[in-house]
DNA sequence: GTCTATAACGCGATAGAC
DNA sequence: GTCTATCGCGTTATAGAC
């Protein structure tokens, strides 16, 4: 991984443009960040498979942070992107949160770079700038917005602010999704010991939730 | 931090046993870890402080990891007698499972340091010995069985076997956690987003799973 | 003005000889 | 326990090539 040969001449790679070269720097960080983990990409090494010396790199990023930024940024628009995919509008409410369920978990296992990167803390000392943090709020946002209209649309009351109710969704996918990376990471979301469990997650949930007759 | 003065001479040192000064070799690192995180835990850092070289602090520990290793232990044995403490004969399943869910979350709070070596993977490359991983599956037999103690007694069943509600358990409850510590780190557990949200949580779970007449 | 290389700094973990 | 030495890291300064 480390030490793979340059393809391109160094004049040849003078041609390309700016853009190129980043798009190839990104893609370098993605990979190895999935082969090794977040906290030990290397500035040097990915230097080293681009063909050039280190220092050379800081003119495309000003530190190695700056590339964890991008990353972020890169990460959370894609997110966007992929819940936006996954959010139906036909459907019981049953059916779409399981989908939203299995969608979170299928982004982090397909995207395990940029999931380590946007909702773990893999990297001491690193802080996503105000500007991509942002980001992550119109994410969330959203989700507010779509559980506020499908709690609505079937009538739900969870008995407790929809805020709260939101939270717990958002604790219990994300504490599926992490067990289920840690436990089973190369099964496909749908199957292992918490990969498995998304349906009865949300069964569980929408049982506590729905306004049915309780005989206490 | 990284700078304290030693307070014994070498000399004095000396004399102590190779006991105490692994005690404080363990004390050091996990002031550490609680200051600057996990990943960044330093090996030459550690025997600065101790007043010692880098080189000499292998006569205690063959590696970084091995001081890890010892964390994750201590770690896991620490949180033993913490869950045993917490986890009581009287009172209902309600009760029962607020104190689990509260218990685990100020174990994460009270020792962020083993937390994250125990639940986290902040170290790349670092696996925990067979020996001391055995202790993680201890804890989860003990959950296992309690859960199943206080299930049969009150006559609760889930509708879905009771390892599955066990993991819907453990995912919600890391879960809750995770984002308290992501969110309000600085507040006690009980306040803030998540943190505020264990009674909810429970109240959810035990409306799903207890025996009540349904309308549908 | 843009990209590159060389050299060097201070840090880290670790190995070996003493 | 020590010291010396090797190697890797991120980063900066500087200077030359396109």
């Amino acid at each position: 991984m480390e030490k793979g040969k340059q393809t391109l001449s160094i004049q040849q790679r003078r041609r390309r443009n700016r853009e190129e070269i980043i798009e190839d720097i990104v893609q370098i960080a993605r990979d190895m960040i999935q082969a090794d983990g977040a906290a030990s990409l290397s500035f040097n090494a990915i230097a080293r498979q681009l063909g050039i010396k280190p220092p050379s790199l800081y003119t495309y990023f000003d530190s190695k942070h700056a590339i964890y930024d991008e990353l972020f940024r890169r990460g959370w628009q894609l997110f966007l992107k992929h819940t936006e995919a996954d959010i139906v509008q036909d459907g019981t409410v049953y059916e779409k949160l399981v989908l939203i369920f299995e969608s979170y978990m299928r982004f982090a296992q397909e995207n395990p770079d940029y999931y380590q990167i946007m909702f773990q803390r893999p990297v001491p000392n690193f802080v996503p700038s105000a500007e991509n943090l942002a980001l992550s709020f119109t994410s969330l946002d959203r989700f507010t917005a779509f559980l506020h209209d499908i709690l609505e649309s079937e009538g739900i009351n969870p008995g407790i602010p929809d805020e709260q109710a939101r939270d717990i969704i958002i604790a219990l996918n994300h504490g599926l999704t992490e067990m289920h990376l840690a436990n089973n990471p190369e099964l496909p979301v749908g199957e292992g010991r918490y990969g498995g469990l998304i349906h009865q997650a949300v069964e569980t949930l929408l049982k506590a939730w729905s306004p049915v007759k309780r005989s206490e």
